[in-house]
DNA sequence: CGTCTTTTTGACCATCCGGTCAATTTGTCA
DNA sequence: TGACAAATTGACCGGATGGTCAAAAAGACG
């Protein structure tokens, strides 16, 4: 079951490109000859490795999915309240600067219902939101940040942050600036810092 | 160039149809047969009324653009600067829970980098943001509410509000709640007030 | 009713696309 | 080097899909 030098290279290179394609195109408008292409294979070369696009296409995500989340999982019972929530804020707006095509991955996926990746979101994000939720209404309840519903603040936060990169095309419109993510740090702070001191 | 009784009630059926259709799966994922079916027309008949695919997504998206910023444009300069704001933001939240099939149509068209409507986000859609945004930032300068950046506000509360009818796969999984909005209207008007309060 | 226009449709076409397969090339290793 | 396995590919297939077209059916109207 080991991988052989040139597996590792291919599937590395099926990776990158399904990234790249899936997440420009969507999964129905992505075509395996793109896949194909980009990646530096033929189309039956392709499916020599994988032996569909959508196993390619769930591979990718189920791949990226605990990257994905390594923010929140990151927020720490034990630091100081305010700092770990707005440090959240400016980790996930990072993340999601430095891989927009993963986050518009995840936004298509999810508009679509989420055929692929219910069964995570129900189970183990379920269970990791309603952890970090409890910690945060944990904050709130000794009175170190003002009363607030921990999932709507976690949702809040993903919806912000993603919302500049997924629609980028809007937000460059709107401000006119070619930058997207530009202000939208300090305002995300100011609007969670405010929101936390009530 | 008057409309038949026929021609009235078939484009009808047929901006319903494709509605339905568009938002479900995406311009890529919607097929003419789809659309046909839906409207109850055979698909010669569907492209009698309509020359090609294009041109029905373009009609339904132009056609929904004004009603869709309704809200936004009903932001009165004249009032109450809080309740203006979160009035706003309730009147776009009920907007979205009335018409989640369009606010679907727009996040897929945005999402793949708005091919069709990016004239009218750089056009109108700027013009209306800058001028409602200065409308805002005038109120924070003269103390009304506390500083924010008028254009980053407007985004946010588009961003948070459409979060819950776009993504709400996601929001049931995580809030384990049949109805995606429960909450919502409760959570934004506070993250708001705060955020307009300092 | 008769004539003209509008509407409707079955049959068809070209292209795209996911996927197969047999055959060839390349790599591995004793 | 020879022999076997891994990797690669051109040619091809079947179904889906956007769109066409000629002919038929249904309305409109005097």
């Amino acid at each position: 079951m080991t991988m052989s030098r040139i597996q590792k290279r291919n599937r590395a290179r099926i990776a990158e490109a399904a990234l790249e394609v899936f997440s420009r195109n969507g999964f129905r408008g992505a075509t395996l000859d793109a896949i194909a292409g980009e990646a530096g294979l033929s189309k039956p070369n392709l499916i020599y490795y994988y032996p569909s696009k959508e196993t390619i296409y769930e591979e990718l995500l189920t791949g990226l999915l605990s990257r994905w989340l390594e923010p929140l999982t990151a927020l720490d019972p034990a630091g100081e309240p305010e700092a770990e929530i707005l440090g959240y804020v400016s980790r996930k707006l990072e993340l999601s600067r430095q891989m927009p095509r993963e986050s518009r991955l995840f936004a298509n996926e999810i508009l679509r219902g989420a055929p692929l990746i219910a069964p995570h979101l129900t189970g183990p994000l379920h269970r990791l939101v309603a952890e970090k939720a409890a910690v945060i209404e944990g904050w709130a309840a000794a009175g170190h940040i003002a009363p607030v519903d921990g999932r709507q603040l976690i949702m809040s936060i993903w919806a912000l942050t993603q919302h500049y990169v997924d629609a980028d095309v809007q937000v460059r419109a709107v401000t006119g600036l070619a930058d997207p993510l530009a202000g939208a740090a300090a305002h995300l702070e100011t609007l969670f810092r405010r929101t936390l001191r009530g």
